[in-house]
RNA sequence: GUGGGUGUAGCUCAAUGGUCAGAGCACUGGACUGUGGCUCCGGUGGUUGGGGGUUCGAGUCCCCUCACUCACCCCA
């Protein structure tokens, strides 16, 4: 094959854009009843924004960017994740003078160049949300019971929601510190990645799947109970609106992420059908970062969802509606042939879908056709029915057929068949 | 970046180192002049991922390379 497409990139067509087309409207509807409206930010910014707000010893940023200079030596990255872009929309703009909360929602390509696997591509597509403007817990618990709503629309089951707190600047110095502190002495005894998350980010350490790194952070502290007074009570009402809103989280306080600008809040939708990339959202609060982008003290808080693992779960179960034609017109000859085309194209002129057979076929491929592209009827039209101006029509369901006039087809199609 | 697995028809897969690389599905034509699905018969379709090597002989063995895939790292 002489052109491919590029490593980690994939084509998006029937039948399974018919999935991706039903996430993304269900996502709007959904989103659009919590009050998020949509907003489009560009797939390229500053590389500075993604280092700034992700955080510079990050992976994303160290080595999963793609990064490069335009014909003027500006250093421009393609979008790792949406988050950033819509916080300087959101700065830039001055969308903080408008009233508060503002509510996104965005969805399109995101990329980072890392070894593909399931569930894990270079370029993958988000829908995420991002709200403005509060700093109550009860929008953390909003935000838990869109997505909630969101996947039982969907039809998911079996999703874990595990929330966590990861306390604020103030806090997490001293977690920090204890979870150090319990490390140091038996540093020994855990992997070479461990050992190296040591020195780099502590917290890694909780994430590691080695049978002998688990056992020897049993008992390690655990991060819920260094939160200061404020990230307590905003942690303990999250958790008592969340159970008011009926969402059956769990709390994981071994849960950690991957970018540096998350305050308290964060949680993770997991599905045990995915393989090991089992995330299907994942997001956060991030109360510090409009600031950090020039803006005045916003608090906030945001997700994405994983486009390409939700569509493969929904591949999994689903019972999928592909569209098929109202009607396929199969006609027989030249004449006959120009006043199927005339009938077609008024009847989508009405918004119905209606095929034709092509010249060169037989009735019985033009019907063949008809029956798998799932067609409800066929209408028939042969030098017979151009004398008698009748077609014949014949439902595919059943078999059953009959006659009609020409301009007896609109009020045929209106009437629902008895099938 | 690291490690494993797999590359044969559009798809899913056969073929002990030995005739002309096969089957099912799909597509297409016919049995049935103008009636789909079911059945039967025929047809189209291949650089066995690519390159090199061993051999009388390679889809099969060896080396290189590319792609896909799964896992690690990390993450949606």
């Amino acid at each position: 094959m002489k052109y491919t497409a590029l490593k980690g990139v994939h084509d998006i067509f029937p039948p399974d854009i018919h999935i991706w087309q039903k996430v993304e409207s269900v996502a709007k509807d959904v989103f659009t009843a919590y009050g998020f409206q949509e907003l489009r930010a560009p797939v390229i910014e500053s590389t500075d924004i993604f280092i700034r707000s992700i955080g510079e010893t990050t992976d994303i940023v160290e080595k999963e960017m793609y990064t490069f200079t335009d014909k003027a030596g500006r250093h421009i990255t393609l979008r790792p994740e949406g988050t950033a872009p819509v916080v300087r929309c959101f700065v830039e703009q001055h969308l903080y003078n408008l009233p508060s909360p503002q509510k996104f929602l965005y969805s399109g390509p995101m990329f980072r160049y890392e070894r593909p696997q399931a569930g894990r591509f270079r370029q993958f597509y988000q829908i995420g949300a991002e709200a403005f403007g509060v700093a109550e817990p009860k929008i953390d618990a909003e935000i838990l019971s869109m997505l909630k709503l969101f996947f039982e629309r969907l039809g998911l089951k079996e999703l874990n929601f595990e929330i966590n707190s990861i306390g604020c600047p103030k806090c997490r110095p001293d977690y920090r510190k204890a979870l150090l502190d319990f490390f140091s002495d038996r540093l020994e005894g855990f992997c070479p990645d461990c050992r190296r998350r040591y020195d780099q980010n502590p917290l890694r350490i909780l994430d590691c799947k080695v049978a002998e790194c688990i056992k020897l952070r049993e008992g390690s502290p655990h991060v819920t109970n260094f939160l200061c007074t404020e990230c307590r009570e905003h942690f303990e009402a999250l958790q008592s609106y969340a159970e008011l809103l009926a969402i059956p989280y769990a709390i994981n306080p071994e849960m950690v992420r991957g970018l540096d600008y998350y305050t308290r809040t964060t949680f993770e939708v997991t599905c045990k059908h995915l393989g090991s990339q089992n995330a299907v959202a994942a997001g956060g609060r991030y109360d510090l970062l409009v600031e950090d982008f020039g803006g005045p003290p916003t608090p906030a808080i945001g997700f994405a969802i994983g486009m390409e693992r939700i569509t493969s779960l929904l591949k999994l179960s689903a019972d999928q509606d592909i569209p098929s034609p109202k009607v396929f017109i199969a006609a027989l000859g030249e004449s006959a042939g120009r006043e199927g085309l005339v009938i077609a194209v008024r009847l989508r002129l009405k918004g119905l879908w209606a095929e034709i057979g092509y010249a060169g076929n037989s009735l019985k491929s033009q019907l063949r056709r008809a029956d798998r592209l799932s067609a409800q009827y066929v209408f028939i039209i042969g030098d017979d029915e151009i004398r008698s101006g009748k077609v014949k029509w014949k439902l595919l369901s059943d078999g059953s057929q009959g006659e009609i006039g020409f301009n007896e087809i609109d009020t045929f199609l209106a009437v629902p068949p008895k099938a």
